[in-house]
RNA sequence: GGCGACGUACCCAAGUGGUUAAGGGGGAGGUCUGCAAAACCUCUAUUCGGCGGUUCGAUCCCGCCCGUCGCCUCCA
């Protein structure tokens, strides 16, 4: 079998075929470091996650890049209104998105480049488009797109130019624009806003420039995979499309990854509507960083999915099942030789996950295979038809289809020494059918987060999250 | 107005032109168990928004209608 992903230029499903054999090169448009950012925008990155892993699983070396805007707009005004500087303000909203992404399992990126850092990068290419008759500098400086140069423009969006509806805004940087449609490559320089001294004159760049450069720079032109969500198709990945196109004439991306909406209460997650939720406070509600992940990454990744408390809750019992399992295996004691249809089982189990997972992602089959895999080890636990060995074959297996999902328990987790003693002593005490000091025992450790379950295979013990 | 997605049980959410319509959550009953928890078993959609059409047969294909959501403007 083959990966197949759905690819938005195609507007079908297609073969994912390597630009380069055995590797693939990822690109997606990360996060404007003005604020937290929310679940909404998580997920999307989640979606991504789950795409590198996927292809890392069936033995792709990838390289993903994600970009880091630290200058806009929005991070000026901000910066502006806490009276700090546009860095200050950015490297401490970078620091929250990293961490944030490590806390939702996001494998970190393998470049994660600022836009501040690649303005030499971004004039190369205005430059190009300059040349190349796309581009036009206006009065203040600024240096716009001509979409008119491009008659490919619109074919990503399947939007006609001509029909594009005008907005009613006009700002201040976009007086003296040959035609409204044209997007800033560059902004002119303004006195209370940081600007760069370059060859094509003072300013900073425009917002949809960045991509093109840094993407190309690090991954090449062109390249195999373009994510990010829904909303980014128009207008940015259309004017990555257009700039890097038109400045080329190659290619740019091979295949665009877009990832559906996170809805609360039947709504788009959006700052502009209010009804958003950031990573923090989502684990304040007592939410454990693994079941946001699994509420995150429980439906295919480009259709509407609800989030919210009882997507969360769902999520946690999901997560609570998972552990239970790995738990039970990893206490399984019993002398018996190897089931010898577990290793049809497994087989069949992961053949299901990554027929699923080859067919566009598709998450639902491939979680249900993983579900149907636990109820079954439970019925060979609890009818003793495992060998030990099989235990740890089991849980070895899990772990294995864990690198692509990434929400399974810390591997090696020893209790602290004083709380082992108390789970010795209440050992002790079961054995002398003391059940009195058994109960106390359980309850002592359950205020200190350790919650004590007794099993055939004795007590079996996980943290409470 | 233009373009697009979607409407499956109490909730989330797969799926297929005809076999038992996945899985997770929740609920009800049962088994096991010193208790608790976990686990397992049974039940919880004769039905897939509505109406027509194509077909021997449609939830799945086509048309219309209703409803929801999204993009067209910063936006994951």
């Amino acid at each position: 079998m083959t990966i197949h992903l759905f690819d938005t230029m195609a507007g079908a499903t297609r073969e994912l075929v390597p630009l380069e054999p055995g590797h693939i090169r990822i690109y997606t448009c990360g996060p404007t470091v003005y604020g937290p950012a929310h679940v909404g925008n998580f997920r999307t990155l989640a979606a991504s996650d789950l795409l590198v892993r996927y292809l890392r699983y069936r033995g792709y070396h990838v390289t993903w890049v994600m970009n880091v805007t630290d200058i806009d707009d929005k991070i000026i005004k901000r910066a502006r209104e806490e009276g700090i500087s546009v860095g200050e303000l950015a490297s401490h909203y970078e620091l929250q998105f990293l961490s944030d992404l490590d806390t939702i399992g996001i494998a970190r990126p393998d470049v994660m480049p600022r836009a501040t850092e690649h303005i030499p990068q971004m004039v190369e290419l205005i430059q190009k488009l300059l040349a190349g008759g796309h581009a036009y500098v206006t009065d203040d400086g600024s240096i716009f797109f001509r979409i008119s140069s491009w008659p490919e423009y619109g074919r990503l969006a399947r939007i006609d130019p001509e029909g594009m509806r005008v907005g009613e805004r006009v700002q201040a940087d976009e007086y003296g624009k040959d035609d409204v449609r044209d997007f800033a490559l560059w902004k002119g320089p303004s006195a209370d806003e940081p600007s760069w001294d370059t060859a094509i004159g003072r300013g900073r760049p425009g917002w949809h420039i960045e991509c093109s450069a840094m993407s190309t720079t690090y991954l090449g032109q062109p390249f195999d995979i373009h994510t990010g969500g829904i909303d980014l198709v128009f207008p940015h990945h259309e004017d990555e499309i257009a700039q890097s196109e038109a400045a080329t004439g190659k290619t740019f991306v091979a295949c665009w990854f877009h990832c559906g909406f996170l809805q609360m209460g039947g709504q788009k997650m959006a700052k502009s509507l209010g009804n958003i939720a950031s990573v923090g406070e989502v684990l304040a509600r007592g939410v454990s960083s693994r079941a946001l992940r699994l509420a995150l990454i429980s439906a295919h990744y480009r259709t509407p999915l609800a989030f919210g408390d009882e997507s969360l809750q769902a999520a946690s019992s999901a997560v609570d099942r998972l552990d239970a399992l790995l738990g039970a295996l990893a206490a399984y004691r019993t002398d018996r030789p190897d089931d010898a249809s577990l290793p049809l089982l497994l087989g069949a189990t992961r053949a299901a996950f990554e027929a699923a997972l080859d067919d566009d992602l598709n998450m639902s089959p491939a979680l249900a295979a993983v579900f149907d895999l636990v109820r079954e080890l439970n019925r060979r636990i609890d009818a003793r038809t495992l060998s030990a060995a099989d235990a740890g074959r089991a849980i070895a297996f899990i772990r294995d289809l864990d690198r692509v999902l990434a929400i399974a328990p810390a591997a090696e987790d020893r209790l602290e020494p004083e709380l082992q003693l108390l789970l010795d002593e209440r050992a002790a005490a079961r054995t002398g059918s003391d059940w009195a000091a058994s109960d106390r025992l359980r309850i002592v450790l359950a205020e200190r987060g350790i919650l004590v379950e007794d099993t055939r295979d004795g007590q079996r013990w996980r943290r409470a999250e």
